[in-house]
DNA sequence: AAAGTTGTCAACCGCGAATCT
DNA sequence: GAGATTCGCGGTTGACAACTT
């Protein structure tokens, strides 16, 4: 049977995009929107295979896309993500806007994986260099971090141990990252019937409430301290105080 | 100034998942 | 339900720039 190639590399331009085919690109998808990357290039003239014109667009053409350097919050922001997620560079991309998963990679292997080492620490674990092996082996079997690089294999594990997860006294990415509220519930699917915090929507919540950290010291708006109905510091990360843990949702394209 | 080394990042590749027929 | 097609993701590569010797 085999896989159909996804282009006729014979007839297709690679390498550096010139300014003319991203003129095209762009003119294109403005007249006719995102979507059937495959016939795209023909239609717009392109000697590009669909996905190419897919990667220029989502990495470099979009207008809304934010250039220029990260910063030291971003920075922060894409630890404590790369903790809880692993190299699950689109979801964590979701959460920066004008990111993308592409620029994310990037960055995370040039500058924050040094950074992390300069620490002390193991930017793939997340925790000190030279820790016994043991002790982060027993760490392992004996907590609920959910991977989602293994989600797989995962989610009988998630099933499994639901009721542990709520006796759990330590969660060690929270004492990693102990401004993080990594609560986890499992509970019945997304129900259109949200809280009335719910209902005010992302949309009028500041950058630091749409990232689920209504308590910090960056949230400019009012809504952390009233609207969560919880009484403990006010973390809504990953939405799993509203009893949901749908990682999905994470994605925001 | 030239050569060698290192860093950066845009782009490609292959695979699995999702969707279509 | 099976096979084909398309999409999206993550890992990797390679060209170029910047830096060092």
């Amino acid at each position: 049977m085999g896989r159909s190639p996804c282009c006729e590399k014979a007839h297709t331009n690679k390498g550096a995009w010139t300014k003319e085919e991203d003129d095209r690109l762009i003119a294109y998808i403005r007249a006719h929107g995102e979507g059937c990357w495959r016939s795209l290039p023909k239609a717009a003239g392109l000697l590009r295979c669909g996905k190419s014109c897919r990667l220029r667009w989502i990495n470099y053409l979009r207008p809304d896309l934010k250039r220029g350097n990260f910063t030291e919050e971003e920075d922060e922001l894409i630890i404590k993500l790369h903790s809880l997620l692993g190299n699950k560079w689109s979801l964590i991309a979701g959460r920066l806007p004008g990111r993308t998963d592409n620029e994310i990679k990037n960055y995370w292997n040039t500058h924050i994986r040094r950074k992390l080492l300069n620490r002390g620490i193991d930017p793939a674990t997340h925790r000190p260099l030279h820790e016994p092996a043991q002790e982060s082996a027993v760490a392992a079997t004996t907590t609920t971090t959910i991977s989602f690089s293994h989600v797989k294999e995962e989610k009988d594990k998630i099933i499994c141990t639901t009721a542990a997860v709520c006796k759990e006294e330590k969660n060690p990415i929270q004492e990693r990252c102990p401004d993080l509220n990594l609560e986890l519930r499992i509970s019945l699917p997304y129900q259109s019937q949200q809280p009335e915090a719910m209902k005010t929507g992302a949309r009028g919540l500041c950058f630091a409430c749409r990232l689920g950290l209504q308590n910090s010291k960056d949230c400019s708006c009012n809504l952390g301290s009233s609207s969560s109905g919880s009484s403990n510091s006010g973390y809504d990360f990953l939405a799993t105080k509203s009893g949901v843990l749908d990682y999905r949702s994470l994605e925001m394209k």
